[in-house]
DNA sequence: TGCCATATACTCAAATTTGAGTACAATCAG
DNA sequence: CTGATTGTACTCAAATTTGAGTATATGGCA
């Protein structure tokens, strides 16, 4: 599971409590391309500790502030740590577009306001697209290339998204969804 | 939940069994797009019986065959399918790449086993761009446009994606994943 | 005829994710 | 100084997904 690869990762470099591994996860901005729920987060830790990967170097009592407990990353942490980098690699599915289910029955809503909500999803792709090229942009020679790389391919993809939904807009906008249609060019770049 | 929409999509149009649904889906390419697990299938089915929204019709034993459920769509089961058209049109989520919680850490890694499975990971992306292009083409001009266009943006995601996978893997192979690099073309068409 | 693979039609426990809630502290506007 | 909001650090039940298993039948091949 990638969540705990992210944690294994992140316990590399130092001891860290769960909350920690939250904000630095945040604050590397990787928040904007890998989902961490709380819920998962504390999960997966608690996976680890019982698997052995992790182990607990202490709890730091501040004041009056809760609890945080401390964990380091065992050896046994390590090998887990390097197969599900292999893992992560090596596995090969297909992403999944949450519109992939809906566009089959499209025909069967309302036209207009299936185009505004297209619209609407448009402008967020494009946004999505603009604000990944900034933190691209704002990263270049400061981070290792595999997370420019990471960066790179959200813009890439923020963008191709951006370009099918204008396409599916004007479809939409005039009533076309539900009718037999011929091709058009799938590479044009018709921004 | 997409399945949900997809179970009462279906039997919109016909009464089915849910082993029929999973032909369905299967006959008319959709598993290329969606994935449908067994267990998530009968669980979803089974939710929407309890909440009223598919009604059993009857139970088919065809001689010695397993007894086959019927079931069929209510008027409940419709007002929840809008919905959920609607909602699947309207939420708006990034879509999450596998690599992503992988690359960060790819420098703790053999980077010589990395760039073998990212070139294995490429390969398969060029496959399924051409698979993709494929059913696009075969599905021209005898489908709704709303699923030519769900077969389009497949197609343009994975060419996307082999794309990104090219330059990442011209780096991984050099070793340069690790080390603070400059920016590149993100644009660029080099294919 | 015997054997194996595949298709049919599910079932189920275990793993995981989700979404909301808890409890207290600090900070800040009015 | 008071009330509202935000931040810290989790917890937990319920929903959902996963992956494997079950049981029978059919078709093909040797």
């Amino acid at each position: 599971m990638s969540l705990k690869l992210l944690i294994l990762g992140l316990l590399m470099e130092r001891e860290m409590h769960p909350y920690e591994i939250r904000q630095l996860v945040k604050e590397r901005r990787l928040l904007d391309f890998i989902k961490v729920r709380d819920g998962s987060l504390y999960y997966a830790v608690d996976q680890l500790k019982k698997d052995g990967c992790i182990d607990v170097v202490g709890v730091v009592k501040e004041s009056n502030r809760p609890d945080r407990t401390i964990y380091r990353i065992t050896e046994q942490g390590r090998k887990l740590f390097q197969e599900l980098l292999m893992q992560q690699f090596a596995q090969n599915k297909v992403i999944e577009h949450p519109l992939y289910s809906a566009l089959p029955f499209a025909r069967y809503g309302d036209q207009a306001r299936l185009a505004e909500l297209i619209e609407r999803k448009l402008e967020r792709a494009e946004e999505q697209t603009a604000r990944m090229r900034t933190v691209y942009d704002e990263h270049v020679g400061t981070v290792p290339k595999s997370v420019l790389h990471l960066m790179a391919g959200c813009y890439m993809h923020a963008k191709t998204e951006a370009r099918w939904l204008r396409r599916l807009l004007r479809d939409a906008k005039e009533g076309r969804l539900g009718v037999k249609g011929e091709s058009w060019d799938l590479d044009a770049d018709d921004e």
